[in-house]
DNA sequence: CCAGACGTTGTT
DNA sequence: GTCTGG
DNA sequence: CCAGACGTTGTT
DNA sequence: GTCTGG
């Protein structure tokens, strides 16, 4: 991971499934596709409220000159240290809904098989760095999220090495407060995160193309 | 001091 | 091969 | 993440 | 913006 994943939900079911009491956003239309530089939605907290927002997939550093530099990922072994996202990880937390992600297993022959991965049941929460970034050129706004990921759970490791860190329901309230501004303190909720099962099944190829998007792309074989 | 990097994935 | 776009 | 482009001049 | 390398 992470490249690509389903966000499929209305905007309400994603709101009430977190426990987002303010809706900070227009609803994206249900994707399962969803690529980096697409709009997603995301759950912040602020002045202890639980809010969904909408965030641009492809974390632009606040110093970057150019749009061109994004991040869809960032390693948990080093998120702590590495300048595009230690800041983030201290003060800039957020939940990423997801009612799965695709992998891509790369076979002997060199061909890949394309894989959808989820909980046995209901979405997860993708653990997520989001920032502000303002182009110098045109002094747009925008606002992005990235991705964390770790080493791939034993149940899909055959697929692929790493995966997103999806956050159980227990640490969403730590891991969104706002009030805890340390990395070590962000680290400590990573670490006790005790990861939910996962199911993975072989989709069709059909879901490399970001063209494709719907429920096709999950038809079993 | 200034210049240049600042990231992940997978592949070789 | 490498970059851009989705 | 994968797919698709990767270019210019001039003309419609 | 901030850190590292030279």
């Amino acid at each position: 991971m992470c490249g690509r994943f389903i966000q499929a939900l209305e905007l309400d079911d994603y709101a009430n499934f977190f426990g987002a009491t303010v809706i900070r956003t227009e609803a994206l239309k249900p994707s399962y596709n969803v690529a980096p530089t697409d709009q997603v939605y995301g759950l912040v907290e602020n002045e202890g409220e639980r809010m969904i927002g909408t965030f641009t997939w492809g974390l632009i550093p606040h110093y970057s000159k150019d749009r061109k530099t994004i991040h869809i990922n960032a390693r948990v072994e080093t998120i702590d240290s590495k300048p595009a996202f230690r800041d983030s990880f201290a003060r800039r937390r957020c939940l990423i809904p997801a009612d799965g992600f695709y992998e891509w297993e790369r076979r002997p022959d060199d061909t890949k098989q394309p894989y959808f991965i989820s909980r046995e049941s209901g979405p997860m929460a993708f653990a997520g760095l989001w920032t502000r970034w303002r182009d110098p050129a045109t002094d747009e706004r925008v606002v992005t999220c990235t991705v964390i990921t770790t080493k791939a759970d034993p149940a899909i490791e055959a697929i692929h090495d790493r995966m997103p860190v999806s956050l159980n329901q227990d640490l969403w309230d730590d891991w969104l407060d706002s009030n805890q501004r340390e990395a070590d303190v962000a680290l400590q909720i990573l670490d006790a995160n005790d990861p939910a099962r996962l199911q993975f099944r072989p989709v069709p190829t059909l879901v490399n193309s970001v063209r494709n998007n719907g429920p096709e792309l999950l038809a079993s074989y």
